[in-house]
DNA sequence: ACAATATTGGACCGGTCGGTCCAGGCGCTC
DNA sequence: GAGCGCCTGGACCGACCGGTCCAATATTGT
């Protein structure tokens, strides 16, 4: 569903290099600090090149870096995410969360700071992005309930509502991750988040206990 | 400790005027979004104004409205947030969160947003903005720490861990309250966050149940 | 080989942005 | 009431930014 029609294999390459180098520069300095010149000179192309791939522009080109980021961590979540049914896999999830995030030199979520600067600016972009990130909280509901269908969770628990929780605990570790330029903050979300969910397993069937949440 | 040295009553008051109007439209727009033309124009000042009162142009005025917003939510916080050292002033706490930014017209944390924008494009200004972030966060881990203290925490539970976690699912309730357009995503992240706090009190000595986490 | 199409380079433009400058108006003090 | 320092208005500037345009070059299909 990639914008890729008509594109021989040399555009194609000069297409990607373009959006993998500006999704750099956009995690690093933000969408308003990342000016087309600055990836221009950064992808050794011109003017024309980066208009020619994306005729809308940079929002366009914000829009590709979107989908980009969000392919790369929802690949760094698998084969977790698609059966966060089980405890184990919740455990997993959380270590390989923390595993792709460690391992980059910048911090912030890639998604969650694009919309809380496109918000306001430029609405449209930020209702795509905004689609995106439901799609990958969608993943987390659909575990839950499957869960509680198994009887892993409480009848009355609410997946939407926890996994709304388990998301944000997401994104506000990234975001204070960001802030104090340590991945400790989203170590430390995740193992709460798990906590919480924990706490709505039927009583005396806690799964594992999440240990890890209150000793660091 | 407000630069307000050798300003008129009415002085002041302009000054306080432009922070507050520029904290709404950075609130609405982002830094980024918000030209010093837009707060001239929302104010009814000149542009000889801004730099008579923000010598240091925006940079500074971004670090008076980080300090206006910070003043705003640690008094919306009060009194839970000075005596967060039992399970009633947590419960109180969330209360007043919601409440306060369930009243706002926007969402978004008028902190949290200005840090991510602000790494990478003004760090010196982002460092500042962190500070009050940190401040926010020591009045979690120290009730969290006297709580410890008091036998309602496990001795082994780590009050800066915890405090980190409480702290990103405010910071990431916000984010997606400000991405979902409702005040939804904060109201659950506060009740998980709380869940797992009730999860480092001592076996059969869990304070109130945090039923609220798991139904709707 | 040759035409159609994809790809590239870079000059150029209008608008906007943060920031400067100076001249005049206002209110306080003695 | 006169001087003095805070306050205000707005023209102005250089830099930068997103975006357009056109000409030139490579690549592909036949």
């Amino acid at each position: 569903m990639t914008a890729t029609a008509g594109l021989t294999a040399k555009g194609a390459a000069t297409r990607a290099r373009i959006v993998a180098t500006a999704a750099d520069l956009v995690l690093a300095r933000g969408v308003g600090g990342t000016s087309l010149d600055d990836v221009r000179a950064g992808t050794l192309t011109s003017k024309s090149q980066l208009f020619h791939y994306f005729p809308g522009g940079k929002s366009e080109l914000v829009l590709a870096i979107a989908e980009l980021q969000m392919q790369r961590v929802l690949q760094a979540q698998q084969p977790y995410l698609e059966t966060l049914d089980t405890w184990a896999a919740w455990d997993g999830w959380r270590d390989a969360l923390v595993a792709y995030y460690g391992s980059q030199a910048h911090w912030g979520c890639p998604i969650g700071t694009l919309v809380s600067e496109l918000v306001g600016t430029d609405p449209a972009a930020a209702a795509e992005v905004v689609g995106h990130l439901n799609r990958w909280r969608g993943h987390l509901r659909d575990g839950l309930s499957r869960m509680r269908d198994g009887g892993l969770l409480r009848p009355d628990a609410d997946p939407e509502r926890l996994a709304l929780a388990a998301f944000a605990s997401v994104q506000g570790g990234l975001l204070l991750a960001q802030a104090l330029q340590s991945i400790e903050p989203l170590s430390a979300a995740l193992d709460a988040a798990l906590a919480a969910l924990h706490a709505a397993a039927p009583v005396g069937h806690p799964g594992v206990a999440p240990h890890r949440t209150i000793s660091g």
